[in-house]
DNA sequence: TCCTGCCGAGTTGTGTACATCTTACGATAA
DNA sequence: TTATCGTAAGATGTACACAACTCGGCAGGA
């Protein structure tokens, strides 16, 4: 497994770098660059960009380049909006009930929030939100259902840094209404009840959204 | 796009060949002979076969060989779960409203159907079950939920097909089933009620495990 | 007779040269 | 001056040789 596993690392470590704007939007890559870089050769750098073409970072066209996609709300608008009915069955579709060390890694991630909400920058906020996407995912056993939504999430999370950057959103209105779904989610799951903890985690992906849709609209009607 | 469009052909051939059985799962795929009767290298093929295994439908190992993959009911009882899931959001996702060709369209597989219930083989049925689904997909316009629903689609479908040649299914009961699912769809949506097609297929698909399923725990038991 | 270790055939994975394609730049003619 | 065509640079796509790996078979010794 050992080639399947560095085959998976560069991918994520692109993915990370498409989804942290270090790869910003409109930029080329370069495959000799990168296999270089990995210390590889353009056969299996292509493969991990074929990957990532099929998930919709990146687009190769021949002749010209392989280009980071632009994140383009319009566009990505029924990916969005797939995302949310997903998260919702997260609650239905083969929960698993945390352990008392899940929980504690959740405390953790809540105190990291915590800290961030005087000292956080749009970036440090995205890896952080990255972390607690993976942590929830574990709270569904189904993995075609945590394929498909770790494929949505990194389709549709530039678009908030991307306006976080251009500071087009209430920074710190973000940040409280993130912990704010945190100390929600801890609350649900200290009950037991899986479905809220999905319940709550769409309706912030959905408020979240349409707090995006209100930006694009004003900038419109400007 | 005369690149992509090969590769893509390719992809579906392949597709089309493990899911009808014509590759059985356990089957050794070869490269070399399959680049060979395509026309093409085996960097290509490697391309295609590497998306196939991101399908689930194939599995590359070093020094072994590419294998088609078992249909374990098991294993796949997630995929089927999903699969039920997002079937019923067609109907609330980018509903598209059909018009008269696609009313025609449909008209003319369930006539396909009716003669299916007198002269049917499996494979002839999984032809028709394939393009009564690839039609009724259209019923969304919701890319990425089609691509998630496509992708789920092809990796169950051989569960019914298996079973079916093994004669461990009353075809005649399945042939009869389908036709009454077709002529309940098209009461839906002449009266234009999206939402209930989707309900009806959703239901569909859900009794069609469940019949399976009803195999694997009989066949336990004995 | 059985166990063990080696070897070779066959497969997937990798590296690299070459083909194909796009685009920008510049020479040239109107 | 401007338009147009050719050409070269640089990118992705392809073909193929070779490396890395698995596994069955066979030979040899206990």
């Amino acid at each position: 497994m050992t080639v399947k596993d560095r085959h998976a690392a560069m991918h994520e470590t692109l993915r990370q770098r498409i989804c942290l704007l270090d790869y910003p939007p409109g930029m080329q890559l370069s495959e000799i660059a990168l296999a270089k870089e990995f210390g590889t050769s353009r056969t299996p750098m292509r493969r991990v960009l074929a990957r990532l073409e099929e998930e919709g970072l990146v687009q190769s066209v021949h002749g010209v380049g392989t280009i980071v996609t632009d994140a383009d709300i319009t566009e990505l608008e029924q990916a969005y909006r797939l995302r949310v009915e997903l998260t919702a069955l997260t609650g239905t579709l083969d929960p698993v009930m945390p352990d008392h060390v899940f929980l504690g890694r959740l405390q953790d991630l809540i105190e990291r929030a915590s800290a961030m909400a005087v000292s956080g920058t749009p970036r440090t906020f995205t890896e952080l939100d990255m972390d607690v996407f993976q942590t929830l995912l574990e709270l569904t056993a189904n993995e075609p259902l945590r394929q498909v939504l770790e494929r949505l999430y990194y389709q549709t999370k530039r678009l908030w840094l991307v306006r976080a950057i251009k500071a087009e959103l209430d920074l710190l209105e973000e940040y409280d209404i993130f912990l704010h779904e945190l100390e929600a989610i801890r609350i649900a799951l200290r009950s037991g009840d899986l479905n809220s903890v999905a319940q709550i985690q769409r309706a912030h992906i959905s408020m979240s959204f349409n707090r995006l849709l209100k930006q694009r609209n004003e900038a419109q009607s400007a």
